[in-house]
DNA sequence: GGTTGTGAAGTAATTCACAGCA
DNA sequence: TGCTGTGAATTACTTCACAACC
């Protein structure tokens, strides 16, 4: 039985939310308190987690580290989602360092830029390349996800290069919106979209 | 009749669909080349179209300019929404000049750091103050969106201050998750999670 | 041929409500 | 009492199909 998008989406967010809450030192959890913290309604929060494997018990609530199990399980974030960032800018220089991106499930392998300069001079743990090699090296590394934070003009040619090059997943921050073929996954984060959203909620309702 | 919310996520990005184009030297446009350039359906953008007011013109297509208003007003776009950046890292920083931001219904007025160094530095065509100075400043210069871009230990704090003194929306862009009384509608922008949701959409399909 | 706009039909997601358990 | 887990009921959304139009 397949799991409906929106529960996806709400189950990444949760898991955001287990490990805030693991960081903070609790180990046990519910519903009605990841309702608190998530926004999502509790009897939401159940069913989508019906979708896992008996992830609770039945009376008390949830083992965090069993639940997080269960949802990257059922997520299929299990192995290692080995990623690179185009565009070393002021966003792609945060995103490098982003605190969560060197989980476990993900690790960035290369961080690009056009200018050689720019490589040069900046220290970073991440492998850095010129962004002419980028085919090349998510050939060689197997990068299956790439995050573009690259200006607008040149972000639909950065992500062809790396739909061609085999990519499974564009992640893409430019104001642009990149389409990709069926089984390559994408996902836009513009945030004026964002933005417009909020400005929408509060002036309409 | 109000409009579904996923019919206004849809609505907001292909406003920004819509000013590509217009960029590009377009006037006139079709459901089926916007579902070209944003993904959706077509019969589906059509749909979201009848919420609006005779947005298009049956048998001919859609004048852009005509239907980015017919949008904008139906989503509630109209006036001028004042918005702040709390936080002037590399994140922060780039948002402020974030192409898009200042566009007709946004507008960027103030900026904030903890540090006042930073701020003495910096130039900016957006005026910038100490931390400190949030309520303040979001009182007198009547902001109505506080957007977050300071690491996730803070986040929750400036949230805090934010609603306190009235904010109405809050785009957040730090790895926790902010949550809001009922009147302020909140957006967290947490890249993890969209890394997460694209992975596991490579990985479980 | 092309297009929009929309009621009707179909599908999907949410919410309810309660049994079963601690 | 407070919790989970889940069928059933409800609601919401999407897709279809076609009339009206260029």
């Amino acid at each position: 039985m397949s799991i409906p998008e929106p529960t996806i989406k709400r189950l990444c967010k949760i898991l955001s939310t287990l490990e805030i809450l693991e960081q903070e030192g609790n180990s046990f959890t519910s519903s009605s308190k990841l309702e608190q913290i998530s926004g999502f309604p509790s009897h939401t929060i159940r069913k989508d987690f019906s979708f896992l494997n008996n992830p609770g018990r039945t009376g008390s609530g949830y083992e965090i580290s069993a639940l997080k199990g269960a949802i990257s399980q059922s997520l299929g974030l299990v192995g290692e989602n080995r990623a690179c960032v185009v565009g070393l800018g002021r966003l792609g220089s945060s995103l490098l360092e982003y605190p969560g991106f060197n989980n476990g499930n993900f690790k960035i392998v290369a961080g690009f830029d056009r200018s050689v300069n720019k490589i040069e001079m900046m220290d970073s743990t991440v492998e850095l390349f010129p962004a002419y090699k980028l085919e090349e090296i998510i050939l060689q590394k197997k990068i299956d996800i790439g995050i573009i934070a690259v200006p607008a003009d040149v972000a639909v040619a950065v992500a062809q290069k790396m739909i061609d090059a085999g990519v499974r997943g564009i992640l893409n921050f430019a104001p642009v919106r990149v389409v990709a073929p069926e089984g390559v996954v994408v996902q836009n984060v513009y945030a004026v979209d964002y933005l417009r959203f909020i400005a929408s909620m509060i002036n309409q309702r």
